[in-house]
DNA sequence: CCGACCAAGATTGTCGACAATGTTAGCTGA
DNA sequence: TCAGCTAACATTGTCGACAATCTTGGTCGG
């Protein structure tokens, strides 16, 4: 009845920003492994484009190279190596076009996400995330830009508003691989958001019409909200 | 520069009706046991909340719990299996609740997929399409709901969609993951597609927006025919 | 000088064995 | 009879070694 391992029991979206770097026993070796993998690519300690060498990595972790090519194949799966027969993994490099695909998935899906939670979410919930947003506000108002919410704490809204929804198909497909894909590129391109009292308005905008209890609009705001979030990043990243 | 293994270079969504049962060489076996976990997985013939057993799988396919083992991870992402560490895996087991939660991932995904299809599928796709459209109303009119093209051409007829879209991200969603989920609950309910010349009336005013170039009407048009499948199913499915 | 072939090295793919954990059947005692 | 414990079994997790394939650097011939 417990939940996968990848969609952990933690309450929100990674909120680890210490992890820690020794193993965590109980769990496999794999899944510790995978973790840390995960963690690495998508700060770009391993840099996009590299090469993953089982025999380096096995090095490195300390372990034998079957649970780590388990987990190679378990990053496949979330899309951030790509798999070549007999040659190996590589990390992925997102190009822009395909950063801008995400966001058009996204658009699709979080604009669903937030109809439905318009429907769903508890007055609890709403509460949260009306908290939340306060927080961001003081943040944005103190250093115009601290690195955390800037980068974490927009996906931190986002992702509630996912487990709103109450679809738990939508929160796999979301939080268990774009989001990572998401972060990832944040980090490479070190792009925080550079429209943030902005973001925070429609943030607001997007709960107001949750808590009225008006899904049609819910998701008409969340879309623009990602539409103009990805029209940003295209203007910005056409060299 | 080639593609993944698991969207393969097939030019639609799985049409092998005649699954070749050897392994094929030159690819990897945990690859090849990969494909046939996955067939034999939509197709019920490991039934669903089967227990997975590593070593009774081995000495059936043949092959060492190594490569089976990574398949068997590469299965988990895919959502095909659940894995509990020190357990084993087993395979999914659709409640009604997680169909219809794909069915709204469809429905959004696909609405903006059907979006963008307008505005970038080429004269020759749609022609395609068409002629896949003329071929599925024959099917209907011979035999009222021939198997094939019940279970599998109305899927086919999405993939293209999806594919007309340009965007690769939505095809590994939905192509990749999705797809594989809904044949699985056809096969499983055997359900087949209960209102077939009103779905092809739906599909053909899907491809009329499209071929006019009109984003807004080919969106809101493949969300209603997706929504309208859900209420079909949610209906029919409530014991 | 340059392209093709070849061999040596390195990497990935596969296997069988052992260790760690879960499961189950049987025993014990109330 | 049945709850709880125990021990034997089965399964999963991990490892190191070997085979197959790819890569790379050098050599040969044109």
């Amino acid at each position: 009845m417990s939940k996968q391992n990848t969609v952990e029991a933690s309450d929100n979206c990674e909120p680890n920003g210490t992890k820690i770097k020794s193993f965590n026993t109980d769990k496999t070796l794999a899944a510790n492994v995978m973790d840390m993998l995960i963690t690495a690519i998508v700060k770009g300690d391993i840099p996009p484009g590299t090469k993953i060498s089982e025999p380096e990595l096995a090095r490195t972790y300390g372990i034998s190279r079957g649970p780590l090519r388990e987990a190679i194949r378990r990053l496949e799966g979330l899309r951030l190596v790509e798999l070549k027969p007999h040659v190996g993994a590589r990390v992925v490099q997102l190009s822009v076009k395909e950063l801008i695909e995400i966001y058009r998935v996204r658009e699709a899906l979080e604009g669903m996400a937030s109809r439905l939670a318009a429907e769903h979410m508890s007055q609890e919930e709403i509460d949260d995330l009306r908290n939340l947003l306060d927080r961001h506000e003081e943040s944005i108002a103190q250093l115009d830009g601290l690195s955390y919410f800037q980068k974490e704490g927009d996906l931190d809204f986002h992702f509630r508003i996912v487990k709103g929804s109450k679809n738990e198909k939508m929160l796999e497909l979301l939080g268990g691989d774009l989001y990572h894909l998401v972060r990832m590129y944040r980090y490479q391109f070190s792009v925080s958001n550079s429209r943030p009292k902005r973001a925070l308005k429609e943030h607001r905008q997007i709960v107001d019409a949750i808590e009225s209890r008006d899904p049609e609009l819910a998701e008409i705001l969340m879309r623009r909200h990602i539409s103009a979030a990805r029209l940003n990043i295209e203007q910005k990243l056409v060299e």
